[in-house]
DNA sequence: TGACGTATGTTCGATCGCGAACAGACACGC
DNA sequence: GCGTGTCTGTTCGCGATCGAACATACGTCA
């Protein structure tokens, strides 16, 4: 069972010796919500190529994303800064594999294992760029840009050019309607970037796609291919 | 000299007298750039009455406040995750007095002070919050009651009903036009819950001003007064 | 006192995204 | 094969914000 998880990756292997016994292989399906916020944080998640939406929820029914986690992060973050619920809601948004790790096991495990503590901070560190970027991405750029650049990011963590996703869900993504979705994606695919239909999308032209992204798409690559 | 900054003040005894030497105090000074993205962070700052913001720099050109840092947090956090270089820009927004520590002095300390840890990783999770919080903000409220919230944090902040700042700059904060700035600000005057004159605002109402803040303000109060 | 720089106020048309409603089109189950 | 639900496409009027331009008012300093 190869690790494709960058967090666990970066752990040394007398380190990462130590971590096994503690991790198992979780199947996170499509639509899962790992957390709500508030949720107590029971179990944390590596994944491998499984896929998962941080969104902040406001007003109690609004959401929008903030984040992606992919093979290049972990779920449950705040449970290494000392906090036990989460801040967030985690919804699996593409479905695959995780390691999975209890929470109590995951906290004493820092504590003991410094190159898993420093790779979590490199992707504490990471996850908040990606934060910032977001939220000065949906202020100054507009819907066709942003989609471009959502999808050029879940290609990356799910290392394929084709994925289900219905414009609806686009919409909660994005924080937009559907129709903003539908109109976006269709001058896309007008450009011939990408095609799809009934929740099914293909990216045709990605070198295409990254030029109609905007910069924070670039702004936002993790080194490690 | 007492220290009002929480994440020192949330330091053991034992170990704040090993951080005491470390630490000078500095004043910052309104429109003082700490850090622009990529500079490489010298020293971290722990406000008394100052303020900073933090700002994502898109395009080169286009900067929006994801972040505000007073007395309750610090300012130079990528260093506690083993960044050297800041992502932000940090921006004197409220001049004020900070204490000041060499960013390698605070590296060597968090080894051997937990709870500094401690509240360096707490503090982290609540910039975590509150930048995802603003994300979503922007999305979804207007520009009345986004001022109201920025008001509102900046009062909490300086521990000042008024303070000294132009539309112009608030622009520039919340990532609008000076003119949608004066239009917000001369309708919250209108229920008379503010005043100003050039650059010069005073907090009239406080209650009233909450109630046409979002509730983004609510959720990113910090617990200790 | 007068001149200049800065801060605020107002207006204009244009654009983007909104909420709502409805129309086709495909997919699956009976 | 037919019905039903889901997904996508289109339209409409509305409101918020934009970019630009210009008008007014205050303050400082020569």
């Amino acid at each position: 069972m190869p690790i494709r998880n960058h967090v666990l990756a970066a752990v040394s292997p007398a380190d990462y010796a130590r971590l096994v016994p503690q991790l198992t292989q979780a199947t996170l399906t499509f639509g899962d919500i790992l957390y709500e916020p508030g949720d107590r944080i029971r179990y944390v998640y590596f994944p491998d190529d499984a896929l998962v939406s941080l969104l902040t929820v406001v007003d109690r029914h609004l959401a929008l994303e903030v984040g992606m986690v992919g093979r290049e992060g972990m779920v449950g973050l705040a449970r290494a800064l000392g906090v036990v619920t989460s801040p967030m809601r985690a919804l699996v948004q593409g479905g695959g594999t995780a390691w999975r790790m209890s929470a109590m096991a995951f906290h004493k495990s820092l504590g003991q294992n410094a190159s898993l503590q420093n790779a979590v901070n490199a992707y504490t560190h990471f996850l908040l760029m990606q934060v910032a970027q977001t939220a000065a991405c949906n202020r100054f750029h507009d819907v066709p840009a942003r989609l471009a650049r959502w999808l050029l990011m879940t290609r990356d963590r799910l290392n394929a050019d084709q994925f289900r996703l219905t414009h609806e869900f686009l919409g909660h993504m994005l924080g937009v309607r559907r129709v903003g979705v539908t109109t976006a994606a269709s001058e896309l695919r007008r450009q011939n970037l990408i095609e799809y239909q009934r929740g099914h999308i293909v990216i045709l032209d990605r070198p295409g796609l990254e030029k109609a992204a905007c910069s924070c798409y670039h702004a936002l690559k993790w080194s490690a291919k």
